[in-house]
DNA sequence: CCGCATCCTATTAGATACTG
DNA sequence: CAGTATCTAATAGGATGCGG
């Protein structure tokens, strides 16, 4: 699977590059901080076949904290990734939803998963490589 | 920018909500927590071009302190994502570079910061627009 | 049911100084 | 040059209890 074609990818990331990577300019860290939070990825998997209200996003994500869960919710509102909807019902029910944003990340995401998966078995291999060999090297030592 | 064709995509996410988003079923948790960090996806984007030493990767990623470049750069190894190769000169000279595993995710995080550059003005507005609203609701009550 | 507030702990990362 | 070691500050995240 080398999705390596070359000359495009290299184009793509050079002017990424040539904005430096910089914290100011670049808009990669802001937005890939958030994703790179612990929930916000896993709460919009669980929302991509509909809207899900609050305690079932938690039977989604078993060990998810209720604090955690709000405060994610909140940053991703924030964002305009998902919106809220608040039934006045007695006791109120609020469910949650992808917005459009938040629906047009869901291409990419796709792809980045499909690559987790499909390389899961690698990376655990590489790691208990890369652990054996450490501990050789010390014992060695 | 619809990227929502329904189905595939309802698809695809399902099966990853039927392994439940559990710690211990998913890669995705696994895989991801990893690039969620803070330097991570920027090293991986500095060495899309090509190997590159310790000291220009630092050049390419102004605020990132030794101590951070060098353990992010371990775990990237050990992950297997990139190689790293000593230049027994005087003084030492390391050059890191990509592995094939590293090449093969270039593909996802292209379509992913593509989307974060396109999306950013976005995200912006809606933040500003969630916290007008925020300080509203927080003067008049 | 939803979620806020408080408290507390664990993890992450920055600064600095030192080594082959 | 490419690290390692140590210390400290900041942040993330978990537990719990209260309130609409």
């Amino acid at each position: 699977m080398p999705s390596d074609d070359g000359a495009s990818l290299a184009a793509s990331f050079s002017y990424w590059q040539t904005v430096r990577l910089n914290p100011a300019t670049c808009p990669v860290r802001d937005v890939l901080d958030r994703l790179g939070d612990k929930w916000s990825t896993l709460i919009l998997i669980a929302l991509a076949n509909g809207p899900l209200r609050f305690s079932m996003i938690r039977r989604n994500i078993p060990d998810i904290s209720k604090r955690m869960l709000t405060q994610t919710l909140r940053d991703l509102e924030r964002d305009g990734l998902i919106t809220r909807h608040v039934f006045p019902t007695k006791p109120p029910s609020v469910e949650y939803r992808l917005s459009p944003l938040g629906r047009s990340l869901q291409g990419p995401l796709v792809a980045l998963i499909g690559w987790a998966e499909a390389v899961h078995g690698d990376i655990n291999d590489a790691r208990a490589r890369f652990d054996t060999e450490a501990e050789a090297v010390r014992t060695a030592g």
